[in-house]
DNA sequence: TACTTAGCAA
DNA sequence: CCTTTTGCTAAGTA
C-alpha cells in the first residue's frame, strides 16, 4: 500500500470537503456506506476480510497534483473502490473496499435517488485520486443505462411490470423465473399512454410554503469540466441515450401481470440479471384510488435533513420505493404526509399509538380517519370516508386468526394502497415479516429505521423487498448542527480478579462465561463509580444489563431501582416516573427491555455492564436513548456513553465489533484502563477478598442453577420452571444465595458438574468457542502490547486442553 | 379481568 | 463452525 495512504485532514479551497460540503460530502459518505456494509459482511464470512498485504500498491499509478484532497482510490483491474476516511482520531486511517462489478446494487441506488451517468462519473473522477480506468467508466455507463427501463406498477390490486421497451419485456420472459410468474401468458402485452412527469412541492419545506411550483430539489451537479474532452463526448453519448428515452416516453408502455406473491421474487430476479426494477408511485395521476385530505400544520418547518431525504423520495415527482435511516427522534413521521391512504406498520403496540399521536401532531388530519388495528382494537374494519390511514403492528398483520382480525385483514389485503409506511424497517427481513410485502398490495414503501443493521446477512433483501437506501443521515453531523445531543463514548477495561478469572477460563459454556465476566468485582466497582460520578455531575444515569441476573445483582447491592421483563407494568411505571421527576432518584437499572420497548425519560449517561454478543444494532439503539437530551444545546454539554468490558474475555472481542456502526457514523471510542480517584471511593464495593470470594461463589451457584436443573428436581426451581413463572424464579434466586452463605460445597459441586459440562460439548468447545477466544485473544494480545498493564500470572490458558 | 401459553425475533 | 435467553404480542382459559 502506497504510504500516500495515511491519516490527513483535506484543507484548502478547492477541495472535495469544501465544495458544496452539505450535498456532495454527504452524498459520497452515503455511497461510501453500501461500501462498508459490503466489506463489513464479507469479513464475517471470510473471518478476517481484506487484510492490509491483500491491497495493492498504487504508488505507480499517476496522481492528480491535488491528490491529498481527494480520497477515492481505484484499483484498476478488480474495480475495487477504497476510501480513505479522515477524522478517525482514536482508529487511525481505515480503508474501505469494495468490488464494483458485483456491487451495480450500489450503482442502482445512485440512480434511484436521481443522479444520472454522467454524474455518477463526474463524481467519481472528481473524488479519486488518479484518473478513472476507462474499463470501468465503460462498466459504469453499461450497467446504469438498463437502469429504469422496467418498473413494478400496481393496478387494481394487480401487479403489472412495464416498460416503454418492448423488447425489454420479451427478454424478461424468456428468463425462466420471471416467465413462471406471468400471469395469463397467452395475452399480448397490456399497452397504454405512457404518464407524465412533473415537479412538485415538498410539503413543509419554504418553497411550498410559498405555494409556488418548486423545482424539485434535485441534487446539483458538480461544476463542469468543460476543458475535459472525455467528459464532454460522454455527456454527449448520455444524451443521446436519454433522448431515446424521452422519445419513448412519449410512446406507449407495455406491461404484462404477474402474481402478488411472487413480486418479490421476480423483483429479486432482475436485479440479478441487471435489469433491476424501479417501483415509482405517479400518485398525482392516481384516480382510482382518492386523495386523503392531509397536509403539515402551517406552522410546522422540516429540518435540512429531513427535506433533503424526502427529495430523495419524491425527486422526480413521484414517491419512489425505498429506505430512509435517520436516527431517533421527531420527523419520520412528517415522510408519511403524501397523499392518497397510507398504511403504517409498526413493531409494537406502544409504537402504534405514538404513531396515531405524531399524525395528528404534525398535520391536520381528522382524527377519524385514522384506523388504529391491534389486538385491543379491532372493531372498526373500515374507513369514514372512502380513504385514510391504517397504523397496524408487523404481528397484526402476519399472525392474527382471530374472528375479527380476518376481517380487518381483509379489508386491509383486498384494497390498494397508496403508501406503505415501514418503521422499524430492519425487522422486515425476518421470515414471518416478509409477508407484508406482498399480502399488502402498495403503491410505494418507505422503509423507515435508524439502525439499518441486522448481525445475520438478511439485510441485502431489502433491496428487493422495499427498495434501495434512499437517505441516511450521518449522526455526527446531525449532532454538530444540534440536533441531536453531542456524546462521550469510551470503552472501560476492567480487569479481572485472578479468582474470576481462574472460573472464566474453567467454564466452558457462553453463560457461564458471561456471568464471570459481567459480575467481574472490578467491573463492579468501576460502574459504582461511575455512577457515583455522573449523580454528582447532576446527571441522569441508566446502566444497561442483558443478564437479568447480573441486572438485579447490581441493583440490589448498589440499591438502585430495577426493571425488566418481570417486573409488573405499575411498577415500571412507578420506578420511571421516580427517575424523571424525583431528584432523588437518578439511576436506573433496565435489561434489555431499554432497548426498544420502554418509553425512557431522557438520560444523559448511560452505562453497559452486560450486552448481546457482537449486536450492533443494540450498540446503536441504546446510544440513541441519550441523543434527545433537552440540554443538548446547552453550551459544552456532553452526554456518556460508557462500555465496561472485562479484560482478556471474549468481551473484548465483541465490544470491538458492536461499536463498527458507531465507529462508521464517526464515534471515537476511547479506552480507558484507569477510573482516577477509584481507589480513595467511599464504600466501594468487593474491596475485601471475602467478599470477592462470597460474589464468586454466589455467580457459580447460580450458574450450577442454570445449568444443572435436574439436580433440585422440583420443577419450579429449574431454568424452564423459571420461565414459565417469572415470580417463582426470583424467589428462587434469592432462596439459593441465601442458602448458599459462605459454604464451600457449593464450589466444590460446581467443578464437577463443570467437568460433566466439559465432555458432554466437547464439540462446541473445540469448534466455535475456539474461534472465538482466538479472536479474543487476538485482540487482548494487542491490547496488552499497548498498555503492559495487567496479565494474571500462574494461569495456564486451558481452553484447548 | 388476570394469567398462561405459543410462536417469534434478536 | 455454533446458538442462549429474554421479551413481545396475540389468543386462549379460568
Amino acid at each position: 500500500m502506497s504510504n500516500k495512504m495515511t491519516k490527513r485532514k483535506a484543507t484548502g479551497l478547492d477541495t472535495p470537503d469544501s465544495v458544496n460540503s452539505d450535498t456532495d460530502a454527504s452524498d459520497i459518505r452515503q455511497a461510501v456506506s453500501h461500501f462498508s456494509l459490503e466489506t463489513y459482511s464479507k469479513r464475517r464470512k471470510t473471518d478476517d476480510g481484506p487484510s492490509t498485504s491483500e491491497l495493492r500498491d498504487f504508488s505507480s499509478l499517476p496522481l492528480k497534483d491535488d491528490h491529498v484532497n481527494r480520497p477515492l482510490w481505484i484499483e484498476p483491474e478488480k474495480g475495487r473502490i477504497i476510501v480513505e476516511s479522515f477524522s478517525r482520531p482514536s482508529r487511525g486511517p481505515k480503508t474501505f473496499s469494495s468490488e464494483l462489478q458485483s456491487h451495480n446494487l450500489v450503482l442502482f441506488a445512485a440512480v434511484s435517488i436521481g443522479w444520472t451517468t454522467s454524474d455518477i462519473l463526474h463524481r467519481l473522477k472528481f473524488y479519486c485520486k488518479t484518473a478513472v480506468p476507462q474499463a470501468i467508466q465503460d462498466f459504469i455507463i453499461v450497467s446504469t443505462s438498463s437502469f429504469g427501463k422496467v418498473r413494478l406498477v400496481l393496478k387494481h390490486t394487480k401487479y403489472y411490470i412495464e416498460s416503454s421497451d418492448e423488447q425489454v419485456l420479451q427478454k424478461l420472459l424468456r428468463d425462466e423465473v420471471i416467465g413462471a410468474c406471468r400471469i395469463d401468458s397467452s395475452e399480448e402485452f397490456t399497452k397504454e399512454a405512457a404518464p407524465k412527469m412533473g415537479a412538485l412541492a415538498i410539503p413543509g419545506t419554504k418553497a411550498a410554503a410559498g405555494a409556488r411550483q418548486a423545482e424539485v430539489a434535485v441534487q446539483e451537479r458538480p461544476a463542469e469540466d468543460e476543458d475535459d474532452e472525455v467528459v464532454r463526448q460522454e455527456r454527449e453519448m448520455l444524451n443521446a441515450l436519454r433522448e431515446d428515452d424521452e422519445e419513448e416516453e412519449m410512446d406507449q408502455v407495455h406491461s404484462f401481470q404477474i402474481a402478488p406473491e411472487n413480486a418479490q421474487k421476480v423483483s429479486k430476479r432482475c436485479r440479478e440479471i441487471n435489469l433491476p426494477l424501479t417501483e415509482e408511485y405517479d400518485f398525482r395521476n392516481d384516480e382510482a384510488n382518492a386523495n386523503l385530505d392531509i397536509d403539515l400544520k402551517p406552522s410546522v418547518q422540516i429540518r435540512p435533513y429531513q427535506e433533503q431525504a424526502l427529495s430523495k423520495m419524491f425527486g422526480n415527482g413521484r414517491a419512489r420505493s425505498g429506505i430512509i435511516v435517520l436516527p431517533c427522534g421527531a420527523g419520520k413521521t412528517l415522510v408519511g404526509i403524501t397523499a392518497a391512504c397510507t398504511i403504517v406498520l409498526c413493531t409494537s403496540v406502544m409504537s402504534v399509538v405514538q404513531w396515531r399521536a405524531e399524525f395528528l401532531k404534525w398535520s391536520n388530519i381528522d382524527p377519524s380517519d385514522i384506523l388504529v388495528f391491534t389486538a385491543d382494537n379491532k372493531q372498526q374494519s373500515h374507513f369514514n370516508k372512502n380513504t385514510g390511514v391504517v397504523i397496524a403492528t408487523y404481528n397484526m398483520i402476519t399472525q392474527s386468526r382471530s374472528h375479527d382480525a380476518m376481517k380487518i385483514l381483509d379489508f386491509i389485503t383486498k384494497r390498494e394502497w397508496g403508501l406503505m409506511l415501514l418503521d422499524e424497517v430492519h425487522v422486515v427481513p425476518a421470515e414471518m415479516f416478509k409477508k407484508v410485502t406482498y399480502s399488502v398490495a402498495s403503491h410505494c414503501k418507505l422503509g423507515l429505521t435508524a439502525t439499518l443493521l441486522r448481525e445475520d446477512n438478511k439485510i441485502e433483501d431489502l433491496n428487493f423487498l422495499i427498495g434501495p437506501k434512499l437517505y441516511e443521515a450521518n449522526w455526527q453531523e446531525l449532532s454538530q448542527q444540534g440536533h441531536i445531543a453531542r456524546v462521550q463514548c469510551a470503552e472501560v477495561w476492567c480487569p479481572m480478579t485472578p479468582e474470576f478469572y481462574t472460573e472464566y477460563l474453567r467454564a466452558n459454556t457462553v453463560n457461564k462465561r458471561g456471568l464471570l465476566f459481567t459480575m467481574n468485582p472490578r467491573k463492579f466497582q468501576a460502574c459504582q463509580f461511575l455512577i457515583n460520578f455522573h449523580e454528582q455531575r447532576g446527571d441522569k444515569v441508566i446502566v444497561f444489563s442483558d443478564n437479568v441476573y447480573a441486572l438485579k445483582a447490581y441493583a440490589l447491592k448498589m440499591k438502585r431501582p430495577f426493571i425488566y421483563g418481570g417486573t409488573p407494568q405499575n411498577e415500571r411505571q412507578q420506578v420511571l416516573d421516580n427517575f424523571q421527576f424525583n431528584p432523588a432518584t437518578n439511576t436506573v437499572f433496565l435489561s434489555k427491555i431499554g432497548d426498544t420497548s420502554l418509553d425512557l425519560p431522557e438520560a444523559t449517561c448511560l452505562i453497559q455492564i452486560s450486552s448481546h454478543f457482537g449486536s450492533r444494532r443494540q450498540e446503536a439503539q441504546r446510544l440513541g436513548r441519550i441523543l434527545r437530551a433537552k440540554r443538548r444545546n446547552d453550551e459544552g454539554f456532553n452526554a456518556f456513553f460508557y462500555s465496561l468490558v472485562s479484560k482478556d474475555t471474549n468481551e473484548m472481542y465483541y465490544a470491538t465489533k458492536r461499536q463498527a456502526f458507531l465507529v462508521d457514523q464517526g464515534y471515537a471510542f476511547k479506552v480507558i484502563t484507569h477510573l482516577q480517584g477509584i481507589e480513595k471511593m467511599p464504600e466501594l464495593a468487593y474491596t475485601t477478598p471475602e467478599e470477592r470470594r462470597e460474589l464468586l461463589q454466589d455467580v457459580l451457584l447460580q450458574n450450577e442453577t442454570a445449568g444443572e436443573a435436574e439436580v433440585i428436581s422440583e420443577d419450579l426451581f429449574s431454568e424452564y420452571g423459571a420461565r414459565k413463572t417469572k415470580k417463582g424464579a426470583r424467589r428462587t434466586a434469592g432462596t439459593l444465595s441465601e442458602l448458599s452463605g459462605g459454604q464451600d460445597m457449593a464450589y466444590i459441586e460446581y467443578n464437577k458438574s463443570s467437568n460433566k459440562g466439559l465432555k458432554k460439548k466437547k464439540g462446541y468447545q473445540n469448534s466455535f468457542m475456539k474461534g472465538l477466544a482466538r479472536k479474543a485473544d487476538r485482540v487482548a494480545a494487542a491490547k496488552r502490547e499497548n498498555e503492559g498493564v495487567y496479565w494474571c500470572p500462574g494461569l495456564k490458558d486451558n481452553r484447548d486442553a
